[in-house]
DNA sequence: TCATATACGTACCGGTCTGTTACATTGTCA
DNA sequence: TGACAATGTAACAGACCGGTACGTATATGA
């Protein structure tokens, strides 16, 4: 008999008491594991590097749980990158509310977050752009999610450079985004004291060399 | 007498002989087929995502000869990244043959030739860069290439903006492998017209307002 | 109370992955 | 001609891949 695919399993799912001892479970417990351990490895070792036998005993779940959550690994992907891409606005737009009405002061308050995380030893980077590179054919789901992904960044980048008032507010938006994504691979190639701790300085220096005075 | 006319009984009939010197030079063929044949699916595909059967298949060779010749897959691996570097470094310095004694014009000459690559269809950014996200496990012999060769890139970079007058060479030079870095990324992540098509304009600016004037 | 829906596990499938072995074939050169 | 080097043939191992048919415990609601 077909049955359908639940999506969005759980959903928040209030987490198990501390002490209870496992008397009475609540609602979905595995999907919500599941998609947290996912998360964590995918990021660590990389989509194609971590295989559903390895998500489900990290988990402690099974491989059924994850087929019922989620129709197959590359969804999971795909559920992993949007769960990522949310984190990532959350985190880019933390300085939009610091800083109002000044586009120069919330980039480069990002810039100064991804430069700090660029230099701790777990960095691998940006999820999104990692999995682009993983994927690199144009019609799996994971790959279109980060091209899209990635023109919004690049959209908002030039919204943010033509409020700076820049000359070529495409242009430097641009540049931004190709010092962020420079910071990505780098900070996860080089340790700490990478190209990636000097981003805000650099940014800065382009900034004011591309804006009207 | 001697002829080439091998039976071949795989049915293959790969584009054979150039013919020339056949007769004489019968040495390893195999081995150079897997390594352009590896080298052109890895970058294209990713060398987590090729494995040897499709390899060696696409080779036109079998599966003992590329084991006779890279004691693993991992090897093989290195095997293509050394060669990219190779091939790397010949795009990079054909500028310095060009304009000698000009840092400026050598790292923008480079910039440019990337610029143009990063517009095609076909372009995957960098093998190495690439290679870095697949294997992120510190101990990988891929992994371990890529760092080596990108703290060289980074330390040529440094000493080219101190030719050009940096105020701050090191970190100019960070700058530069930034936009570089990205531009790998979003080169192969947007098709024509991504942000990699200003990389050269975006250098400059950076680098004019770094410079002791 | 009992039927049903939910949440999950057991056990397994067929295929593919890297890596290996023993042995046959063939062209080339001394 | 005969030794040798390069390659192919034909299996195989053992782990791992994504994916599934089916049984089971539990909680709820009519």
């Amino acid at each position: 008999m077909a049955r359908k695919n639940l999506k969005n399993p759980g959903g928040e799912t209030v987490g198990k008491s501390p002490r209870a001892g496992a008397a009475k479970r609540k609602r979905p417990v595995a999907a919500d594991r599941i998609k947290r351990t996912a998360r964590d490895l995918f990021y660590r070792e990389g989509i194609r590097a971590v295989g559903v036998d390895k998500i489900v005993s990290v988990a402690g779940v099974t491989k059924p749980s994850l087929y019922r959550s989620y129709p197959s690994k590359d969804e999971l992907a795909v559920a992993y990158l949007r769960d990522y891409a949310d984190y990532f606005w959350e985190r880019f737009n933390g300085g939009a509310t610091r800083h109002p009405e000044d586009a120069r002061a919330q980039v480069l308050g990002y810039l100064r977050g991804l430069a700090e995380r660029s230099q701790q030893k777990s960095y691998r980077g940006c999820g999104i752009s990692n999995a682009a590179v993983e994927y690199p054919e144009r019609d799996h789901p994971a790959r279109a999610f980060a091209e899209e992904h990635k023109k919004e960044l690049r959209a908002r980048l030039a919204e943010m450079a033509k409020a700076m008032g820049a000359r070529d507010p495409k242009q430097l938006g641009d540049g931004l985004l190709l010092l962020i994504e420079g910071s990505f691979l780098t900070g996860q190639l080089f340790g700490a004291a990478g190209p990636a701790a000097s981003v805000v300085e650099i940014a800065e220096r382009l900034i004011d060399a591309s804006c009207k005075r």
